[in-house]
DNA sequence: GCCAACGTTGGC
DNA sequence: GCCAACGTTGGC
């Protein structure tokens, strides 16, 4: 079982709306990268744990959980023209990008923040710290991902 | 809105 | 296959 972290901008898909998508699944379209490609189709898992983060706002952090309940299959989006997240280099022989479907567990009580993350010496080398990443997938050592559970829990 | 960082593109 | 230019990300 892996732990992993995905990012996504709250105005555009928050946590909130994973929760309230039909059967709280969703999948994570629009990755369009190749290590985000590689991991996505090769060593994300069934039952994996996803840390689920907002980027891109007032208080960016760690706000909850999900569950990988797919393996990765192509991004489908890519092949519409119209899907703000299409790309013409991917098509349904040869698939540029690929993705899971995450289906929401639950809200932290409360919202582990970026800030505090980068105080916790034990963090400091995984990769969401490190300077320029740019990721929206990451892989989260199993180490980490135990400490950031207990995190929830003090403070 | 600024800007550092970095992945991607495309000319050569 | 190099590398400069460009676009995007994302914290601040």
């Amino acid at each position: 079982m892996n732990y992993w972290l995905i990012k996504s901008e709250p105005d555009v898909f928050s946590i909130e709306d994973l929760a309230r998508k039909p059967k709280k699944t969703e999948h994570g379209d629009g990755m369009r990268n190749y290590q985000a490609h590689n991991m996505l189709r090769d060593q994300m898992k069934k039952a994996d744990l996803v840390f689920f983060y907002h980027s891109s706002c007032a208080q960016p952090g760690i706000v909850g959980l999900a569950r990988v309940v797919t393996e990765g299959y192509p991004d489908f989006t890519a092949f519409e023209t119209k899907n703000r997240h299409y790309d013409p280099k991917s098509n349904p022989e040869n698939p540029r990008c690929d993705m899971v479907d995450v289906q929401f567990m639950r809200k932290f009580t409360r919202n582990i923040t970026l800030h505090e993350l980068k105080e916790h010496k034990s963090l400091a080398n995984m990769p969401l710290l490190q300077r320029g990443n740019r990721l929206s997938v990451m892989p989260i050592s199993k180490k980490h991902g135990d400490f950031i559970l207990k995190l929830e829990n003090t403070s």
